[in-house]
DNA sequence: GTCTATAATTTGATAGAC
DNA sequence: GTCTATCAAATTATAGAC
């Protein structure tokens, strides 16, 4: 049997990605888990802890799955390939749109500690995209395009998801590397 | 006084808006005007009804404004920077992310029919979009450029939500209109 | 680690008086 | 239209046994 906690974390990772995090209660993951709600409050004593291990495994797969993503991409149009194609597994795959996208929404209604963790999220993002950018293109220049990338990656996974069709999300982002210097 | 059923809107807008649909509860919209949760209840029986009735009046501003804001727009550019204008004057003059944004990542966990609608204004922004586009360009092309510039919109906003920095939503979209044809 | 039991609060919702 | 009163269920959380 896999270890609990994993077990919590990918139960909650799905129900918060799927209805957010006001909507999931730590019974309803027992429930899945086939154990009491105490056991819950066990491994995570409150539910901001929930959250943050949530957002920090998130965060962390993500950032990996990036770079393995990009590890050949040698042009900043290839970068930011390998970022949207690491947008579009999260998406594809679970159906569901990103952790920090839906926490990044609910943001003013969340534990304080948990809101400023999701922002660290995008800010990375933000920053990596940014560098693959390269410096063809000034600060400012590079700073505005990543911002602009970021937002509608998240952008097109929420509408796709209240589309409930992925298709739209490859539609909006279709012409995102085409804006790219090719080196 | 203001009619009762429009402060109720407006507070519940304010609450959604700024934490989601289930961090929301009657009883907290009752305390905000002074009343019961129960009068709350004669206004909307079910909170799916407030739901829809909130969607319903956003989305009718929503649209409204936008004519406004593109009546004296002539180029595709002028009527892309006009729904840039009211995306931008829903989040500067609340501080908080579109109504729909909000419900849309949470569409999962929402009520059919409430989801549904929201789904629907997503597609009428698209389709305004696309139209505002011309024929400049192919069918296809005006259609994934038109749902591109909606998902940066809407992922604007979140972000910026998130991150506590309007300015953010003005670097996001500074370069939408640029790729939009001037005739 | 997992449980039972329970506390304290909140939630959506209704019945019925005024 | 607004209220009091109330319900049944759900929620986060804790104490303490096993």
């Amino acid at each position: 049997m896999v270890d609990t906690v994993e077990r919590l974390l990918n139960a909650a990772e799905n129900a918060v990605r799927a209805r957010g995090f006001h909507a999931v209660s730590f019974r309803e993951l027992a429930d899945e888990l086939g154990i009491k709600s105490a056991s819950v409050h066990y491994y995570f004593r409150h539910k901001e802890d929930l959250g943050l291990a949530l957002v920090e495994r998130y965060a962390e797969k993500f950032f990996t799955q990036l770079e393995v993503n990009a590890a050949n991409a040698g042009t900043p149009k290839e970068k930011v390939e390998a970022i949207c194609q690491t947008y579009r597994d999260a998406l594809i795959s679970s159906d569901q749109m990103c952790l920090c996208g839906m926490l990044g929404a609910e943001s003013n209604g969340l534990p304080a500690k948990l809101a400023q963790r999701v922002s660290r999220f995008f800010e990375g993002n933000v920053r990596w995209v940014s560098h693959a950018l390269g410096d063809t293109l000034s600060e400012r220049e590079a700073d505005d395009k990543a911002h602009r990338i970021v937002a509608t990656l998240q952008g097109a996974m929420m509408i796709a998801t209240s589309l409930k069709r992925n298709a739209v999300f490859d539609q909006s982002i279709s012409l995102i590397a085409a804006g790219v210097p090719d080196e």
